[in-house]
DNA sequence: TGCCCGATTAACT
DNA sequence: GTTAATCGGGCAA
């Protein structure tokens, strides 16, 4: 049985804790998959939302590593983003892709579609698979509904720039499992 | 208060 | 390839 993540995985910077995401299990209520597509969001960044300060809608990145940080994009989907060290500092990981592999049918059923590499590739996506909402923002990681598991397997990690910013286009914060079908865009060779 | 735009997606041409 | 959907945050006035 893989490790449980705990909150002491997210008490490091988001540049170590995205590449070491990719290959581990995120599930919700039982939904859910291996993440195979993240994107580090660092308070330095000025693509993070925390970047100009701290307001109500990303006050939770503010709060301590190990909660989930979900928000509102474009007025239409929600995205999940785990967040991580140093405490107060407002840094995250967008949640990007998983390669679905638990609840299957329950996805099929919310995202009213059947191709399995269009369940969770885009982290509107696959919050639409795994229900959540803004309902789980503030929630514990380490705690149900909520499990992460560590990669049980070696896995071989690809970096690239992030996708729909305006903002530090070039940083290649994007990490990916390499060669993955579930990427929501593949990354350039 | 008003305006612009975004860590997206699906449905177009 | 382009664009509508849809709404809260952030900032100018």
């Amino acid at each position: 049985m893989p490790k449980r993540l705990t909150k002491s995985f997210f008490r490091r910077s988001v540049h170590e804790v995205a590449p070491d995401l990719i290959g581990a299990t995120l599930r919700f209520d039982g939904v859910g998959g291996r993440m195979v597509e993240v994107e580090a969001y660092h308070h330095t960044d000025p693509a993070a939302h925390s970047f100009r300060g701290q307001t109500e809608r990303n006050a939770v990145m503010f709060g301590p590593p190990g909660y989930a940080y979900v928000y509102r994009s474009y007025g239409i989907h929600w995205c999940l983003n785990f967040v991580c060290e140093p405490e107060g500092s407002a840094s995250a990981v967008l949640i990007r892709a998983l390669e679905p592999t638990a609840g299957l049918s329950t996805m099929r059923r919310r995202r009213g579609v059947t191709d399995p590499r269009l369940l969770c590739s885009g982290p509107g996506r696959l919050c639409e698979a795994l229900r959540i909402s803004h309902r789980q923002n503030g929630f514990a990681l380490d705690e149900p509904p909520f499990e992460l598991f560590a990669r049980s397997d070696a896995v071989e990690v690809v970096a690239g720039p992030r996708i729909g910013i305006t903002k530090a286009v070039n940083e290649p914060w994007r990490y990916g499992l390499k060669g993955s079908r579930f990427l929501s865009k593949p990354f350039k060779r």
